[in-house]
DNA sequence: TATGTTGCGTAACATGCGTTATGTCCTTTA
DNA sequence: TAAAGGACATAACGCATGTTACGCAACATA
């Protein structure tokens, strides 16, 4: 049924074709990556993807370096645009959390899923995570912790990010600025936000160090 | 090439197949679990299965309840059985996660990946999950916190618990233990095992508490 | 205008899946 | 000892999957 197009329609290149099984993933798992739904999706056949890839293989080792990268690089950005306080780097930090608009969680609980079948995927899965919490580590330096007290937090900090989110947790918009100062005093001690007593403080609280960057 | 058996031998009931069906499951998750392979498994046939089964959802429901009950019931008894102290109740929580021996985390960790693609699965994922969090909200409360702290604080812990789970963290045991003390200061305030310096120090401390019950 | 190559579409193959219909052995009951 | 039913095994159906072989239109080049 996929109609023959003009020479501009037909620019299939690689990045088309991880996009939407991006999408697959993230919507429906793994199992979501079948070549002919992601070509329908696309408007094309399974002919058209063997002559971007050799195999099927090759598409999701695209994939996991998207992900890597996209999902990794947002939190490197603000973290390093903070400076070097450690507590405009923690702020940094749960302002990209909380944006949502670079960093997707669903597409870290995806790929976490994934890499419970797929070897490989364990691997990069293994290898970012790794850089992560290396990267909240040395915030908690920067904020004055030391020693074992540092990594316990950074693990907390980020074994708390990823239950959150592969819980899929609903909360209102509302009710998780709320918490936000709650969770900070929980995990670095500080208690310079407890005073901030509603949510749209706090959210301004936010905005506003990301206009100082 | 499945040979026949005599009575004694072919006493496939359900928990038979539910019991494949768990172990498939944890290990390969949801798509592990074929008809076919589980028969392999159990030395039968596709039509073994629907002699116990009217068809593939039966299993998996059957799966599900599994699931609940096994991974939830060591940590209601434990707690029931710590007694009013909030510090106790804690300590009994932390010690079902040390043993490992009834609780399974993995068998946590399938199950969310399949709730991500089964509605059923996230509707019995959401209700259990939210028994456990309001479970250690009551331990929160006993331990003399209030409002939005101890509500916090049940879920730092959960989703901690749930992201060390889902990282399939491999640190080794020495490791695990010794982290213990700063973890219990972080969630709860207390500097009660502080004071242990040794992995084995920390780990007699939990053997006791499991005698006096 | 003829030719070659790029960029797909089409159709078929083998494999694995849940499910069903039917056959058959083993045990229990009369 | 004969009949009946329980507990499977066997084989086939329809469907979805990754992959391959082949065909064919659209464009670039000569």
């Amino acid at each position: 049924m996929a109609e023959r197009k003009s020479k501009k329609d037909r620019n299939l290149d690689k990045a088309s074709w991880i996009a939407a099984a991006r999408k697959a993933l993230i919507e429906k798992g793994i199992t979501g990556i079948s070549l002919r739904q992601l070509a329908e999706e696309l408007g094309a056949t399974t002919g058209a993807f063997y002559w971007q890839f050799s195999n099927l293989e090759e598409l999701l080792e695209g994939v996991r370096q998207d992900w890597a990268q996209r999902n990794t690089a947002p939190f490197t950005e603000a973290i390093e645009a903070a400076g070097a306080d450690g507590w405009d780097q923690y702020l940094a930090y749960v302002g990209v959390l909380l944006k949502e608009d670079k960093y997707i969680p669903q597409y870290d609980n995806a790929i976490r899923d994934w890499a419970h079948s797929s070897k490989r995927t364990a691997e990069v899965l293994k290898e970012i995570e790794g850089f992560r919490i290396q990267q909240l580590h040395q915030v908690f330096l920067a904020l004055g912790f030391s020693g074992r007290a540092a990594q316990v937090r950074a693990y907390v900090t980020y074994f708390h990010q990823t239950g959150y989110n592969a819980m899929q947790v609903s909360e209102p918009r509302e009710e998780r600025l709320l918490n936000i100062p709650f969770y900070a005093e929980v995990l670095t001690n500080r208690t310079d936000l407890l005073g901030l007593k509603s949510a749209q403080d706090i959210s301004d609280h936010f905005a506003a160090k990301d206009m100082e960057t």
